[in-house]
DNA sequence: TTATTATATCGTAATATTGCAATATAATAA
DNA sequence: TTATTATATTGCAATATTACGATATAATAA
């Protein structure tokens, strides 16, 4: 036995858990916080600005990006990446709306 | 080799990839859901809502605490949980700064 | 064509997480 | 005291993540 019971979990609390899983590396909230940083944002930088080798770092984007927290554009050789505004915006609203929901519900 | 690398992130990043890993499993979002669906929020309610056996909710619970998410108060036999408010609110205001400073920033 | 440069994927070892039965603890009731 | 009730901890098997060397792919340059 042993992990995911993911099948017994609604579609929405599937899907924030795995947003959260995404940013649950101290290298992805690192490339997070570069590309927030930074103007232009070439791949080959994040690589150099992070402690881990390419394939690692190469990894972790893809994580990033299949939980469209970035986004990539392909610019001749090199890679494009951003933060992607849209689900930034979805989590600041999430935690608003519980924040407001929230009032007098503490024990 | 493999996992962690913390040594080489700032307590920041360390501290933020925690806060996310809390939330990276959907049983935690249920709780928290939960617990913000519900006036009262007895221990025994939360076990008798998922899917999963008494101890492995306790250990859910538990790194929920340990990341200040949810709050425990002891009530008799029974512990009433909450969530923190504060730390609801400090994940809002970090996602808000995101979208703030995101402007021109999408490649 | 053959380099070169930039990024992605594969394979695998080390480590971490998940889930639960069994058991322990802690508070109250009888 | 001995139940009873509510929650936590231990131990372990199943599974998932992390990191990286080796290798593959894809675009441009020579």
């Amino acid at each position: 036995m042993g992990a995911s019971k993911a099948d017994f979990f609604t579609k929405e609390q599937n899907d924030l858990a795995l947003l959260f899983k995404a940013m649950s590396h101290p290298a992805r909230i690192a490339i997070i916080q570069y590309l927030l940083s930074v103007e232009s944002c070439i791949c080959g930088d994040i690589v150099n600005e992070l402690p881990l080798a390419q394939p690692t770092v190469s990894q972790h984007l893809k994580e990033l990006k299949n939980a469209e927290i970035i986004k990539g554009n392909i610019e001749g050789t090199a890679i494009c990446y951003c933060l992607n505004p849209d689900t930034i915006e979805l989590l600041e609203k999430y935690f608003g709306q519980i924040s407001s929901k929230l009032q007098n519900k503490c024990c």
